[in-house]
DNA sequence: GCACGCTAACCGAATGTTCGGTCGGTACAC
DNA sequence: GTGTACCGACCGAACATTCGGTTAGCGTGC
């Protein structure tokens, strides 16, 4: 029926001790960042729309008020995370080999990095990968993910172009299929597991890679461009 | 939530329109399977816990209690479609080639196989891979689905033990990068575009196995078996 | 051939519950 | 005494679901 009355103790979780300023006092204190970390983990438990902002308080050892002491609401906390993963995300298109590098390579250096963000950040780019664009946060996050997903697609198009793919794979399959592997890791890679990001990065540009560039002669392959994608 | 409440004859299929009895009114006349066709639908568009009653009646041209004239509720909507989506991807594990076939022969054949079954049934394996685990239907759908997994699972391991997986990889690890690409689909094919699921089958599986079975030496690629995965 | 009852299909108006969010206030560090 | 961190109590809206009907077509008796 109701909760436990609880008598004002500050019983704060134990992790994400952010030690920048030396705290002094036994408060924990939540910022911004340590909240939103919690909230995003809820968020990628339950889904967005289904976590409730009382769900979130008791996960962060807070009461619901006090959760818009530090944020405008959870529509904010949905806003902080994704553009913190877009921002990752699109920061890899604008390092990397320098312009005058062959696309093949600098396409590798998209995937590899690409993993390596997915696994730094995962949490944020797992709530980005799963947004429905019920709101104008969302749809706008959604518009800027495809600005990537279509950057990353003219990048496999030159590649191609310089026959860095197969003649009998479409390049905008190539793009699908490369980024969804990619983007399928959120589903199942912990980066707390064993398996260290650079052996998965190796692994899954190997892969591809390999699989995306040699003419194939394994039993049932096709032996023709094949059929283009829309959108 | 249970049992399927008894199993009178439904009306009539999506409308494929038959015209079987008699000619009802001008309306539509859901029958649940029809029904359940738009609510998945718009269950995928705005999510399960983002799409409320009044909007599915309201895409169904119905009222919010007529849907109620048809099925228990929201939740049995849930359960009908992730059932459908499960059945059809256990039916691919126990058809196929014969049990005295290479493991690697089978898997091949399990992987063109889900393939199509992804692209026949989309929308319901959509909403099957974006659940969380929120109600015990959920919870008892994401079980199943983790058995069907864990069946792919040793497969990837015996066709690895008879060599058809180059060495540097870890059979686990090719395993999530298998099903991984191949549940990634869900995300942008469609099959009412220009890319026959027979093109899709072919490319998927000619990339990711000859990139799986090969023993490669492009460039930055690893030696040594990598890191085991847990769960 | 038509009156009658039956039922599938539907609806508008409610039900209680949960939602995201607000408000006035307390504790305490400095 | 001012600012930071927090809380319980509360609010209107939206939620899934229920209830008491109405309508239309079909089968049957006559």
């Amino acid at each position: 029926m109701g909760p436990d009355p609880l008598h004002r103790h500050n019983g704060r979780m134990s992790n994400t001790a952010i030690s920048r300023p030396a705290r002094r006092t036994e408060r924990p204190a939540y910022g911004r960042d340590s909240l939103l970390e919690v909230a995003v983990a809820v968020f990628n438990e339950r889904g967005y729309d289904g976590t409730g902002m009382e769900e979130l308080a008791r996960r962060l050892g807070l009461s619901k008020s006090s959760i818009y002491h530090h944020v405008a609401g959870k529509e904010e906390l949905l806003s902080l995370a994704v553009t913190r993963a877009l921002d990752s995300l699109f920061a890899v298109l604008d390092e990397g080999p320098a312009p005058d590098t062959s696309a093949t390579a600098r396409l590798r250096h998209v995937v590899r990095r690409s993993v390596e963000v997915l696994a730094a950040e995962l949490p944020y780019v797992t709530l980005l990968l799963r947004l429905h664009g019920n709101s104008d946060t969302e749809r706008q996050a959604l518009a800027r993910r495809r600005e990537f997903d279509q950057r990353v697609a003219d990048l496999v198009l030159r590649a191609a172009a310089e026959g860095g793919i197969r003649h009998d794979i479409d390049p905008h399959l190539a793009s699908r299929l490369l980024f969804g592997t990619v983007n399928s890791l959120i589903e199942w890679y912990r980066p707390d597991g064993n398996l260290p990001v650079t052996t998965l990065a190796d692994s899954l540009t190997a892969v591809l890679f390999e699989g995306l560039s040699r003419q194939g002669a394994a039993g049932a392959g096709p032996g023709r461009p094949s059929g283009r994608i829309q959108d």
